[in-house]
DNA sequence: GCTTGTTACTTTATCGCTACCATTGCCCGA
DNA sequence: TCGGGCAATGGTAGCGATAAAGTAACAAGC
């Protein structure tokens, strides 16, 4: 008989357990455990009378107690500045589709762009247990990284990398992503470059180094004010990279091409120079980054350089794996994935393409 | 001294356990853990000395073996169709913030539309024990959720319900937005509207009905054909738009005003309507739901009947935490949020806003 | 002086599961 | 006949934490 005093626990809920199924046939918990993971020493006979009861009953490990004992949680914990941003959506996309043909949970967390919140964040998913963290990074500093590295949990950086911290990374190549986007409108014909640039992160330094580099190549100009700060790179993106687009066009000489941070950031450009009475492409021509979904469907079709988020959670999610399985430190990897040119009509010049 | 047989466990991971804290000051582990817990039952002094030595070592709770003994996770699982739709990511957004608060963490996990998936990922989410799900379910039977109520799992549905189920909803009333957004279309004068609906769920029904009962009630007439399925609510939902749209466009007579299921799809329709040589609003007025960020940012800014998506969240996190407070079952609560008409111009007729 | 209560702890008994050996038959070769 | 090797199963001891109940020390009340 099973002990007669109920604990506050035991009045709530009552799942079925191994004891349960144990007792039930006569065998020991072992055994069950041994059937739940297909060990190889157990008999055909028993195994199928084991499953059977299993199935029966509705049975369903209890995870967290098996968490307990191996020390693995099989849940992996994913911290993202915006989740509503759809690069991040993509990627979690990606990385979900690979964790769980291997069986693994995704914790999701937001940091709101917030690197005090994203502390918190990275503590609460470090109590958990989680096998390994992939985070976005918000922060500043890399006092956050070695806590992690403290407990021992392997972590990979996407997105976003820190100069002189020696970390795990999947993204894009952001200095190929400027030079890409500017090497495209250099080729349609535009002579004066301006660029809507990013907050300070490695992202948007990046495609502003590639910028730079790439103008520099081809001995073109970069006038005082051609480059502009998107102030906001989320909610507000779109109304931001409308005011810093008013800013360029009061210019003189006007930029006759915009290579803007993001795409919403674009989306607000294009919006204030069609406002301004001006053609896109044929007086400016804009292209952004990110590749969002809507591109295609807004005013002016926009221009834009891939990220290719989805690949950058598969790859993560297999790297964080590989990290979980192999018993000692490896060596930080690092992954950088080319950017891709999407034309659309932004940046489609009729006498370009008839050229 | 601690046993001398190391296990695989210890050679691997070696966090700080309260053990090692209780151990350094002479206290048994009871006292440390009450000292975490905020007991009353501990001296001002004690209480001091172990959150020193807490700090000092960095200690972190292991919620795993908390949840073991205490039998609840503080986690609540989600489970959408879709991540990168922006309505759930919005929802997300929501739901994340709520229950941060709280000290809850959100697994989140993405069926892709799949019946089939999603109970596995039911299953998932079960093992794991979290405290109570959350479901934008792509199921067709209700078979899964009496599989949640046997684990006596908490759970809330959200933006799509099941007829004949009893359980606890959160979402915005559907026909409430077709009506709302065929209403709209009429008071701009538009005489001819047609729907492009959406799939088998309650949501699209919903929207269906409220658009056929206001046409009846304004004695508005349905000719045949004035009703195409939009076949994607997903990825491609634009583009089944854009078809379901050219098909409308071929009736005789046409329509002059289309209620489209939500934003992709009625992007998709603006494309075939501007392709077309047709004007919007003036020749076709166009309105869709879902408010996505996007937009008023398109070729014409796209009217919308906004779903409130983060408010969703917000309340399906509030009330998934009630019922899991609550000690016995409570009866099942729906709460219904009243949808909101963003007018821009693709429902803007000049005549009319002067009339 | 002895009960009664309070404060500040400690002891004990799990939670559900797995790791790590035992153990029990049974067959086989020497 | 016996040791040894397999195949199948079981016993025991935790994992890190909490709940519930126990205990020592001291103060207060009559």
């Amino acid at each position: 008989m099973q002990s007669l005093k109920l604990t506050a626990w035991h009045n709530t809920v009552m799942a079925v357990r191994m004891k349960d199924i144990a007792r039930d046939l006569g065998v020991s918990v072992v055994t069950v455990s041994k059937v739940l993971r297909n060990h190889s020493d157990i008999s055909p006979a028993t195994r199928e009378r084991v499953l059977k009861r299993m199935k029966e009953l509705n049975y369903r490990p209890n995870l967290a107690a098996r968490a307990l004992v191996t020390g693995r949680t099989n849940m992996i914990g994913l911290i993202v500045p915006d989740l509503v941003h759809p690069f991040f959506a993509e990627v979690a996309k990606g990385l979900s589709k690979v964790l769980r043909k291997k069986g693994y949970g995704l914790v999701i967390s937001s940091s709101e762009e917030d690197p005090e919140l994203e502390q918190q964040e990275i503590d609460q998913l470090l109590a958990r247990r989680v096998d390994a963290l992939i985070i976005a990074s918000a922060q500043w500093t890399v006092e956050s990284f070695r806590r992690i590295e403290e407990m021992k949990t392997p972590y990979v950086l996407i997105d976003r990398r820190f100069a002189g911290l020696a970390a795990n990374f999947v993204g894009v190549d952001d200095e190929q992503v400027g030079a890409v986007a500017t090497e495209h409108l250099i080729e349609i014909g535009c002579q004066r470059i301006a660029h809507i640039r990013g907050p300070e992160l490695s992202t948007a330094l990046g495609r502003l180094e590639g910028y730079r580099r790439t103008l520099t190549r081809h001995g073109l100009a970069m006038p005082p004010g051609y480059i502009v700060l998107g102030k906001s790179a989320d909610d507000a993106a779109d109304a931001s990279g409308y005011q810093a687009m008013r800013q360029l066009l009061r210019l003189n000489p006007r930029p006759d091409g915009v290579f803007c941070y993001n795409d919403p950031i674009g989306m607000g450009a294009l919006k204030a120079i069609l406002e301004a009475g001006l053609r896109v492409p044929e007086d400016i021509a804009v292209i952004g980054c990110g590749n969002v979904h809507y591109a295609g469907l807004l005013r002016v079709p926009l221009s834009s350089i891939d990220q290719e988020s989805a690949t950058i959670g598969e790859r993560a999610a297999k790297l964080a794996l590989s990290l979980i399985e192999s018993k000692d430190t490896v060596r930080p990897k690092t992954i950088l994935l080319a950017p891709k040119l999407a034309v659309r009509d932004s940046t489609r010049k009729v006498a370009c393409a008839a050229k």
